[in-house]
DNA sequence: CGTTGCATTGAAATCCCTCAAGCGAGGTGG
DNA sequence: CCACCTCGCTTGAGGGATTTCAATGCAACG
């Protein structure tokens, strides 16, 4: 067990009563767990941690980062309400997790993980499935860094968000401009005056700077390339 | 099956004298299956297309890529001897793959892969590595695109291709400037200027284009950051 | 021996970064 | 209640790493 789950443990939460709770991981796989929260800013797991746990945020969102020897740090990606994170096959984490904003996050424990995918061969497929999905996500996020431009990652950004967090015509960011930069591959100035650009363009508005209306839609979507 | 795999029957090649041949996928995955023959430049298979086949390597190298709609490259991940590719649990493949040096390939059927992970856990948990270990691999690469300078991603590239390619001191390089490039992303301009400055800064010695010698790996390394 | 494809090199341009200052909302304490 | 501080965000000016455009070199091949 982690040194965080060990110390943080005001933050467990007894799951609807029961001493042993259930966590819906996906829609098929349901599995002994627990709740627990943390506040922002406060790490889930660190990078090199063994990874005794698989995660999925009920509420709040979360970041997964890793930092270089000099300091840049560069963002795996953001976990939302309804999304697994930390599922490793090898022992060790390769990135951290922390909150971005106060979450709660359901835990299960990886031995559990590994007893249902012995007997159970459509969960073992089921949790392949996430591991694949996650894939997916980085290969798009790949093409986004290696080939994209500042702009082209904005709107791609904003698009992804809207899609995941829907908030009607409208994207709520839990993030701030830095963990955005370190997401796309920039810098929060560049980040911000991208942002400030499409709303010149208006393809945006921003009422506050979390707060963004998408007027264009389409506009975004012709520059995701 | 895909169009490339109908139309090159000719590439066909009996495996052992079998009609119905065995692919060593994995040390512990033993799966029947048939070999072919790709040429410099050939499809494997292409983006969007049914990922009816998994794919391993036996000789030569393959390169996956997206192209995105104004022309611009990406390449995900170099594929040599030894090394499986297209495995996809959602049924299309999302990247093309083409082979970057003439290259032999062993391809089983997905139906084979799913009956395989049905009545063995084992084998299931083997080819969910493989996926975790290409999602590790993608992690990685992800850090290089977002945040390291062009001599870093050079250095970074050198190491790895000697670590996966190994030929003494030197590395055999089987991509041209501008997949690594693509794979970079930089422009063919960068990785040539970058290795050039690596060679006055007797780092590297560049006997011929693709064939380099690392001479000081030590310093590639701290360059990797 | 010309052609072709790939790689290298140079010069100029560009996009994004760095450095620096200003702004505004939210919290705290006097 | 307001001055003050802090933190995150925005904006500007200048600079730099990489790209773009263009030309040259070089090895393989017919």
């Amino acid at each position: 067990m982690q040194a965080t789950a060990l110390r943080a443990d005001t933050h467990i939460a007894p799951v609807a009563g029961h001493i042993g709770g259930r966590v819906q991981l996906t829609s098929t796989l349901d599995l002994p767990g627990f709740n627990m929260t943390f506040a922002r800013g406060e790490e889930v797991f660190g990078e090199e941690e063994p990874a005794d746990f698989v995660y999925k945020v009920l509420s709040g969102a979360v970041r997964t980062t890793r930092i270089l020897s000099d300091g840049r740090r560069q963002i795996g990606g953001f976990h939302l309400a309804g999304d697994v994170f930390g599922l490793e096959l090898n022992g060790a984490h390769r990135f951290s997790a922390e909150a971005v904003v106060d979450a709660e996050i359901a835990l299960v424990r990886r031995s559990a993980i590994d007893r249902a995918c012995e007997r159970d061969s459509a969960a073992a497929r089921e949790l392949w499935n996430l591991t694949s999905r996650d894939l997916e996500r980085l290969q798009d996020h790949m093409v986004l860094l290696g080939r994209k431009s500042a702009l082209e990652r904005v709107a791609s950004f904003l698009l992804d968000m809207s899609r995941r967090a829907p908030c009607g015509q409208a994207v709520d960011l839990p993030m701030s401009r830095t963990d955005i930069a370190d997401y796309l591959g920039l810098t929060i100035e560049t980040v911000s005056r991208t942002l400030s650009q499409m709303e010149r363009d208006h393809m945006i508005a921003l009422p506050t700077a979390r707060h963004i209306l998408l007027c264009d839609r389409r506009g975004l979507a012709n520059l995701d390339a």
